[in-house]
DNA sequence: CACCAGGCAAGTA
DNA sequence: TACTTGCATGGT
């Protein structure tokens, strides 16, 4: 497993190259994203941060003191936006009550308590919690999502029903505990879902791994 | 028209 | 515990 997932990565990274992830210029600006994305596509969730970048509204105390429903209609084309406005409002609620609103301080936490913190916020779940660990925070911890799931599946690597721990494990025991290495990977595999055929009802052909 | 997107929580049995 | 459903816009 150790050889499959190193070789996995090669591969993707020779036919790829670097994914440049998490778009965003600041740490408020991936942890908002990682909630807005949330089974979203990417580019609505662009329009959703422009509007709220071309009103200066992208800050923590700006987003703290907002109305849940001024936000609701800021973030509208990345869907899903009533919730959405109700999960980044209770997000900024905890990133006052624990941090006040201080990401740097949050930061200086250990990373697992971080991710309990987290995954205790109604509307953050593992994917997203750890989308902030890795992307938002440089901490060393895999992102596993949906792609990873069906792509690992689907060569035989995991069952189809793994959790998300099981997933996570593996990456964890099976390579070397890096930032850089698990961003890059993470992001590789959205891509490789992307491009190909690797959707719920695709099958896996012109697969560059093979 | 159908299907999908960088999930999660709440409801049901 | 193990399924199912609601949430919603915008691109292909």
């Amino acid at each position: 497993m150790k050889q499959k997932l190193g070789s996995i990565y090669r591969k993707l990274y020779a036919h790829f190259g670097p994914q440049h992830w998490w778009p965003g210029d600041s740490a408020l600006e991936v942890m908002v994203g990682a909630i807005l994305t949330q089974n979203t596509n990417w580019g609505n969730v662009e329009k959703a941060i422009g509007n709220l970048k071309g009103r200066r509204l992208l800050s923590a105390k700006k987003l703290y003191q907002i109305s849940q429903r001024r936000l609701a209609s800021l973030i509208r084309p990345a869907g899903y936006y009533n919730i959405k406005a109700k999960r980044l409002k209770e997000f900024l609620r905890f990133l006052f009550k624990n941090y006040q609103g201080n990401i740097k301080r949050m930061s200086r936490q250990d990373p697992q308590q971080i991710r309990e913190q987290l995954l205790s916020v109604n509307g953050i779940g593992p994917e997203t919690a750890d989308s902030i660990l890795l992307y938002a925070l440089n901490k060393p911890v895999f992102v596993v999502d949906a792609y990873t799931r069906r792509i690992l599946s689907r060569h035989q690597l995991i069952p189809e029903d793994a959790s998300y721990d099981e997933i996570q494990n593996l990456f964890r025991k099976h390579l070397k505990k890096d930032v850089k290495l698990f961003n890059e990977y993470h992001a590789l595999l959205v891509r490789l879902g992307k491009v190909l055929c690797l959707k719920k009802k695709g099958k896996c052909s012109l697969c560059p791994l093979k």
